[in-house]
DNA sequence: CGAGCCGTTGAGGGGATTCAAGCTCAGTGG
DNA sequence: CCACTGAGCTTGAATCCCCTCAACGGCTCG
């Protein structure tokens, strides 16, 4: 019984070859199931590719499914009351959205693809079938749940307050955090900027031309940036404190 | 089988008595117990009464127990890094708080009573083993996850956004839901207001003053008031319409 | 090439903050 | 009884940050 392997290297199907050879599978969510499970689940599992824009699932409408980031950036926005566009979360690699389906509730939020993107679509009822059996589960899908609430919370208490340019700068630290490979970073339009920092585009324009002047960021073509890490922590304790 | 009662009504232990008067129990975490989960549940449970500005617990402490409100509002709280106070949440009749507790995780956020508050104190270990056997706990109690994220985010959306005016409005939107029943609703203080909605004091005071004139707002003795219904209405509307 | 989108920059105005001064009210003690 | 606090609330005046409105430049695409 000693050293099963985490997801079975003798499937012939061929998603159970792209499961094996995730990189992500010991943090996403199906890390805690054992053998038996996991030998089933590749069959219904289904990976799609993504470019940017492509909206994953639409605000209300009751999905059958969640989905988990392997690569890429994927946003999650609302429109409020006055019509405007909020943009509420940033999963990246690893995260988990969606999870509403598994209570047969509608989506509460719009998902769009920011940059390229991979995702595993895990059907509604492949996680209901393995909850019964596997106690872990439902833990693990807690564990989740705490995770986007917290990511919420301190978005909310972070991103949300303070002077803008502190904000834009506190948005890029989240950003950096999913980061690719090679260091560079997905930088979000202007408009979006505004969506997920509450303040104009004009503003937004202003203080990113600001920090690319004192070398924080470095534009690169297509929506993409590099960042001076250290630079930005240095704006960013000064700007707390400033302030 | 049929007609168990949903608390056992001859129970000996006080706790069994109390909650089976319990008012709030169908819409509480138990609500999905069978008759043998709820035998056990009593003697565990303990009721808490408390005053306004009593803490039921602490941001970052390792919590062993989660609370449903019974009567009363509490307030989430989260000091952010600049320093600042900030409230993420109200807590009213039915919700849980300091669900992290469940995950064996410390409490993300500082639980305070805002008006004279009772509490049912559920310890995890309860919680642990109940879930072993009731299929349905699990699902309901990722129902109380998922709707705590709902409330964080329409909460980012609507009262963290916009101009001052219509925060104040939305707020007391929001404490109309937490209204006791005769018709009275708990109004923060300044200060309150002010870690609720990311503005000043002297702005918050400023525009209650200004409803109060308005005739939206009446004033009552102890950080209490009543709210004209239709008059909020009638502001929301155009206060929003207006911009 | 013109159209359109996105980003940038400028000028002006408005709303919120800042700083400051009274105000109300409960509690205290002479 | 009443002055004396001190905390919380209110209001005023000046300042500033951000928004609004506007124009322009770079870029892609038909």
């Amino acid at each position: 019984m000693a050293n099963i392997p985490i997801y079975r290297q003798d499937a012939q199907h061929p998603q159970a070859q792209a499961c094996a050879a995730c990189e992500i599978r010991s943090s996403a969510l199906f890390g805690v199931l054992d053998a038996d499970g996991l030998d089933r689940i590749h069959l219904h599992i289904e990976t799609l590719e993504l470019a940017s824009d492509s909206v994953v699932y639409d605000r209300g409408s009751s999905g059958a499914a969640v989905y988990t980031v392997r690569t890429g950036v994927v946003r999650c926005e609302r429109v409020n009351s006055r019509g405007e566009r909020r943009i509420m979360r940033l999963a990246g690699r690893g995260d988990l959205i969606g999870q509403e389906a598994l209570l047969q509730r509608p989506y509460g939020h719009e998902a769009i693809v920011c940059m390229p993107t991979q995702l595993c679509r895990i059907p509604r009822a492949l996680i209901d079938g393995l909850a019964e059996k596997s106690g872990a589960l439902p833990r693990e899908l807690m564990l989740r749940w705490q995770r986007a609430l917290d990511a919420s919370e301190s978005w909310m208490s972070e991103v949300c307050t303070g002077p803008a340019r502190l904000r834009v700068l506190r948005m890029l630290q989240r950003l950096q955090d999913h980061a690719q490979p090679d260091g560079t970073l997905w930088l979000p339009r202007r408009e979006e900027m505004s969506a997920m920092l509450d303040m104009t585009v004009e503003t937004a324009s202003r203080l990113i031309s600001q920090l690319r002047r004192e070398g924080v960021l470095e534009r690169l073509p297509v929506r993409l940036a590099r960042v001076n890490a250290s630079a930005l922590h240095r704006a960013l304790t000064s700007a707390a404190a400033g302030s």
